[in-house]
RNA sequence: GGCCCCGUAGCUCAACUGGAUAGAGCACCGGCCUUCUAAGCCGGAUGUUGCAGGUUCAAGCCCUGCCGGGGUCACCA
């Protein structure tokens, strides 16, 4: 347990032990939440709690009075070396330097597990994510999210949750139809005619000639002179299964892999949207009537027709949703509903989807059916991120469908690689825009934080790379780092980045929990300037070096807080899927 | 017009889901290599957190109403 963690149980038990005694009123059950953290401001001391200001009023007192009153016994706990009580109440509490080094021990020991836990308890959660339709290759626009939700997959993962990787994709409308078309116009094209100009209403760009010539050299002339009928079906079927094998192979690029891939044509074809369906009907929540026209829009073509509805307002939607249209047909927002009954079917009750926010009335649409099928027991959550902005020296990429033009994720990582584009994808909150420069993404300065991040960790290699030529025999490993005594770490600087180092399992779980896996970039760039900062410090002062020739014993301790470093960080990179540097390279530019 | 998101330093963004004196980077000025990678570091100042109320020990964060920007808006996929 790392020391904000055992603080946190010990004052929990401190609490309980009180109560007993007597010497303060029963507390409230379940305990309010209160927060073991490093405060702003680092003259506050080492952690800070607002454990008084969240307990006196219910406790009948006043948080200084609570805060003096517990003050004696806090003071108390092992490890505790100073307390006191600051602003309206809180505890402010400095621990033994001992307490912060022996957590350079247990980073050693854990090494890139450092920072697991156990908050999930193993439920199982499922993530869906990029579910872009097979209709073209990834691009710029679907990178974010898929990093967005690989990350998230990995944090979860790391705490303590069992995480199904999920993509769901449309293969049974009318853009399928259209691709089928277009691959029919790209196959004759690649036996030879002459096709001119892509025909409004199909699909442009230039990614589908690759389908038409994998289709013309398994199947040769025979789909050439035949109605579309006989070979609609067919060629839809081929397309898709090429489309999707090329985005599996573009998302291997930065490191993606689905565990399951559903899609719309097998739960028409094996009856789960029958099913769903037929189980909201029993449920007496499917009716025909006639909806209002929209609130405050004024449609011309609106007109009022009865409709099969579901009753989602029973649920807090704002109206009732249409389940089919008024031929009869299913609705468009049925296969995701029946798509979310079989996710449930299958035994998740905690589903997150990742979208753009230009699905902004996804979750309302579907959190009624998730809630009818599952009793309330569900939950389905969204993570909206705003869309990516994509420069080229400087100036804006139009990026257009219509006419085909865009940005490949193949492109984005040939150009800047894979750990480049993951880590620049997580450096905003996932409703903030993102502009992503391909300039700036290569860079190699303290502008770009996926270098900077990676610098931090290639100089802790390079140290011991050193420490490896100069001390002969030495056991450099981190189980035998491990056993070194880290008490010649005296300087505020080295305590301060320790302190940073032990707030790792603290950022994981937060990131976690909020679900915003960019915090633990952010985490990385903080831990990456301290160190950058230390570093430096040995140029003006020779003492302050990390490998000190004639003191082995200090050498040693600090070589404990490299591994450290260099474990938390490479243990950080590994969570947002990039593989961290041993030695870096000067860029081409750089060097000319 | 209804619903959702955003509005924080000149610019780009954070702020650990209500905590203390709102922080970084960029840009600007000035310093630091006989040295484990100067690809870096150190110092210098910047705020009515869009506006107005409310909730409480405490609000950038929660509530209400405005202003401004973006997204979305039966039966389309």
């Amino acid at each position: 347990m790392n020391p904000f963690a055992s603080v946190h149980a010990a004052l929990v038990a401190l609490l309980k032990r009180l109560e007993r005694a007597g010497t303060i009123p029963p507390l409230p059950d379940p305990l309010p939440a209160f927060t073991v953290e490093p405060p702003r401001e680092a003259a506050h001391g080492d952690m800070a709690t607002n454990l008084a200001l969240i307990l006196a009023k219910r406790l009948g007192t006043s948080p200084r009075a609570l805060a003096d009153l517990l003050k004696p016994d806090i003071a108390r706990l092992p490890g505790v070396a100073d307390i006191t009580i600051a602003g309206p109440g809180f505890l402010n509490l400095r621990l033994a330097p001992e307490v912060w080094r022996e957590e350079l021990r247990a980073i050693l020991r854990a090494g890139t597990t450092y920072g697991d836990s156990d908050l999930g308890q193993h439920q199982r959660v499922n993530v869906e994510f990029v579910s872009a339709n097979p209709t073209g290759p990834m691009h710029a626009g679907h990178v974010r999210g898929a990093v967005l939700g690989d990350t998230l997959c990995a944090l979860l993962a790391k705490t303590g949750y069992d995480v199904t990787r999920e993509y769901y994709f449309n293969d049974a409308g009318t853009q399928v139809d259209v691709l089928a078309r277009t691959t029919h116009l790209r196959y004759r094209e690649a036996l030879g005619d002459d096709i001119g100009p892509i025909p409004e209403g199909l699909y442009p760009g230039d990614y589908l000639r690759d389908v038409g010539v994998a289709l013309a050299q398994r199947d040769g002339l025979r789909w050439k002179n035949v109605d579309e009928s006989v070979w609609l079906v067919p060629l839809r079927d081929f397309a898709v299964a090429f489309m999707m094998a090329a985005i599996r192979d573009d998302l291997r690029l930065i490191g993606i892999r689905h565990d399951v891939f559903t899609n719309e044509r097998d739960l028409i074809t094996n009856g789960t949207l029958e099913t769903a369906f037929g189980i909201l009907e029993s449920r007496g929540l499917i009716y025909t009537g006639t909806l209002p026209p929209p609130k405050g829009k004024t449609m011309d073509d609106w007109e009022p027709v009865p409709l099969t509805l579901f009753r989602s307002s029973r649920f807090g939607d704002t109206t009732d949703r249409p389940l089919r249209k008024r031929d009869g047909t299913w609705a468009y927002i049925m296969p995701d509903i029946a798509y979310h009954y079989d996710k449930i079917h299958r035994g998740f009750r905690s589903m997150i989807n990742v979208l753009g926010t230009d699905h902004g009335g996804y979750l309302e649409r579907l959190r009624p059916p998730v809630a009818a099928f599952s009793d309330g027991q569900a939950q389905l959550d969204v993570i909206f991120n705003a869309i990516v902005k994509v420069f080229k020296n400087g100036e804006p990429v139009k990026l257009s469908k219509r006419s085909g033009t865009l940005v490949t994720l193949r492109e984005m990582v040939e150009q800047v690689g894979p750990d480049a584009v993951r880590f620049f994808m997580l450096t905003r909150a996932p409703d903030s825009e993102l502009e992503f420069d391909f300039a700036k993404v290569v860079e190699q300065t303290r502008d770009n934080p996926a270098f900077y991040v990676q610098y931090a960790h290639a100089r802790c290699c390079s140290v011991f790379r050193h420490a490896a030529e100069a001390m002969p025999g030495e056991d450099l490993s981190p189980e035998a780092l491990a056993r070194h005594d880290p008490s010649p770490l005296s300087t505020e600087d080295e305590l301060a980045l320790v302190r940073l180092l032990a707030g790792w399992p603290r950022a994981v779980a937060a990131a976690a929990i909020a679900r915003e896996p960019h915090r633990i970039a952010f985490y990385l760039m903080d831990l990456a300037a301290r160190f950058h900062s230390l570093w430096t410090k040995g140029n003006s002062d020779a003492s302050l070096r990390f490998f000190v020739p004639d003191d082995l014993a200090l050498t040693r301790a600090r070589l404990m807080l490299m591994k450290a470093v260099q474990v938390v960080v490479a243990s950080g990179l590994a969570v947002m899927g990039c593989q961290p540097v041993e030695e870096m390279r000067h860029a081409p530019e750089a060097s000319a």
